[in-house]
DNA sequence: CCTTGACATGTTATATCATAACATATCTAA
DNA sequence: TTAGATATGTTATGATATAACATGTCAAGG
């Protein structure tokens, strides 16, 4: 099963995390725009593992990697992140995780495992294909969308 | 225009109160459960508009109608009423609305407008299926999901 | 009836999540 | 080299949510 999400996988992490600073940076040149110390930090933090972290969680590691510490510097880099879109808010869990496709324009769609608390970002234009068809039928224009399922995954579903 | 959600489109809304708690009643008597009077009083308070009310919202307006001001009596009574599926917490807005279909099992798919604040509950069922779809081949087995679009209603499509 | 146990409500206190506002520092371009 | 924009640090507070325990209500069995 090959093709199954990252976060459900076995898989060698550090190209995730070191993928993710690559692109981020790319991406930022083109935009002109500066990952900071501060930025890219943060971006390792969520990188590092592949599951959502609360805006604390985040400022405590920051802290300890010579930050401040008080909550407006994890929630500005974080904010900054999500702008960019190397970074989603999973508001289920009121916490935030890196994006796994960052560069693409996407509409995320996040698996939560209840148990081992993994986050997966899985292909979504299907789903976004069917929203939006509802959207249409309503005379809705559709922004921005958050799409979330809480369950188990693979690595769980046994396990329960 | 006709088949929009009632949210976007003017109805007159004492049916929707009134139905609601009927609604509610019938159920709960089917599952031996009670609708008390705060209960009862809160899903008033979210059926009265066709847009999601923040806990502390609720809270006020039970205390003007002789409840309890603490937050747990608000928090208490939602809870019960997402609980039996007669609302949904809105996670965008950390808020509340009245389910607009209480009785069937169905995953909600809200319609947010940034504007003017409406919420509409929509027909879900390709979407869900999409989701359930794409969470299949990831090996996930979703037991509650949200779906939500942020984005203009019809009547505030045209205004911006 | 009356008492007991389950459920519901009230209340205090506190935990958790998030942002406003302002001071200071750094970087960039004229 | 200085002005403006951007970024960071810090203080304070706002907004959302729950734990824990006391009190009240109601319905079923003794």
């Amino acid at each position: 099963m090959d093709h199954l999400p990252k976060a459900f996988d076995a898989h060698d992490h550090s190209h995730c995390a070191g993928n993710g600073i690559a692109q981020a940076e790319e991406i930022l040149a083109k935009r002109n725009l500066r990952l900071t110390p501060v930025r890219r930090q943060t971006l390792e933090i969520l990188l590092a593992e592949h599951r959502a972290l609360g805006a604390y969680d985040v400022l405590q590691r920051l802290a300890k990697a010579g930050f401040g510490n008080q909550p407006p510097v994890a929630y500005r880099a974080l904010e900054f992140l999500v702008e960019q879109g190397f970074a989603h808010k999973v508001r289920r869990l009121n916490a935030f995780t890196a994006c796994m496709h960052p560069g693409q324009d996407h509409a995320p769609v996040f698996l939560i495992c209840r148990l081992c608390d993994a986050v997966a970002e899985t292909p979504a234009a299907q789903v976004r294909a069917a929203l939006d068809a509802a959207a249409l039928a309503a005379g809705f224009t559709v922004e921005r969308s958050s799409i979330e399922a809480l369950g188990l995954c693979p690595n769980c579903t046994g396990a329960a």
